[in-house]
DNA sequence: GATTAATGGTTGACAAATCAACCACTATCT
DNA sequence: AGATAGTGGTTGATTTGTCAACCATTAATC
């Protein structure tokens, strides 16, 4: 063992990261807005502080992301009407066609990686994940 | 399993990029530089275009590390007697003492990690991603 | 009800990494 | 030896993300 995990996790990330971006080049979307339109194919109107922090990303970013969205129209932001400070994210037409492509793509990195590891190991290794993620959640590393 | 693999991996690698740099910031060090540091403490000498493949790294993006330890006085460049394209890169007196300083942070964001999933799930984890990472060394997806 | 706190979003400055094009040097091949 | 191809490194442009400061709106407090 002579790679920590710090290391390691930062190679798949540019490898997951690099082959999104090839791989939907062709529709026009980058690797950076993967994750908000994953989240928004399972449930729009989200607020763009609930989608930072599901994604853990700085806010700032998620403003960036959804405007490049929104210029390539993608999706749209509405002002909530009660909390005036809110806007809430939904798929335009054009964004719900994406699905069917992108969706594929994100899977498609997963399975690769699953082929390498074996199916057990795979979903061991995405629970093993996880987990540290809900703890991260609760109690932020310093 | 509502997250995808790259999700949480790059939630993971963001978490360690921010404790880097935060627990760094007094040495000066960026998260960027730790993995050519880390490199450089266990053997010098290697050259650039080494480091890039052992980090997985484009060689563009080294040579803008490299660029800014070195004008931070941490390491030296020297360029290689019979290649004379290749730089070979060596830890400065100022270099070696960072050693002290930077690997103890490194271990301690694994040490969180390893807290929160317990010591024989922390180490199967490192083995599944570094077994993937030989694997992507050998063949590439796509 | 006016002042103060907190929250959601935006902006500017910077860091980290990719890609593509390029330059300098080395190796190859007639 | 001279043209060609390959390799190591650099540079410019762009993407992705952080941090800090700010603005507008809402919530809390006096």
């Amino acid at each position: 063992m002579n790679t920590s995990l710090g290391h390691l996790v930062a190679i798949l990330h540019r490898n997951n990261q690099m082959y999104l971006n090839t791989h939907l080049k062709a529709y026009g979307i980058t690797s950076a807005e993967v994750g908000i339109l994953m989240n928004l194919f399972k449930e729009e109107g989200k607020t763009q502080e609930e989608l930072s922090k599901w994604l853990h990303i700085d806010k700032a970013a998620t403003t960036r992301t959804v405007h490049t969205l929104e210029e390539k129209g993608i999706i749209i932001r509405k002002q909530d009407d009660r909390d005036h400070r809110c806007n809430r994210i939904f798929l335009t037409e054009k964004g719900k066609t994406l699905e069917t492509k992108v969706v594929p793509v994100v899977l498609a990195w997963s399975d690769h990686i699953s082929k390498i590891t074996g199916k057990e190991t795979y979903s061991r290794l995405c629970n093993d994940l996880a987990s540290i993620f809900t703890s991260l959640k609760k109690e932020p590393i310093q």
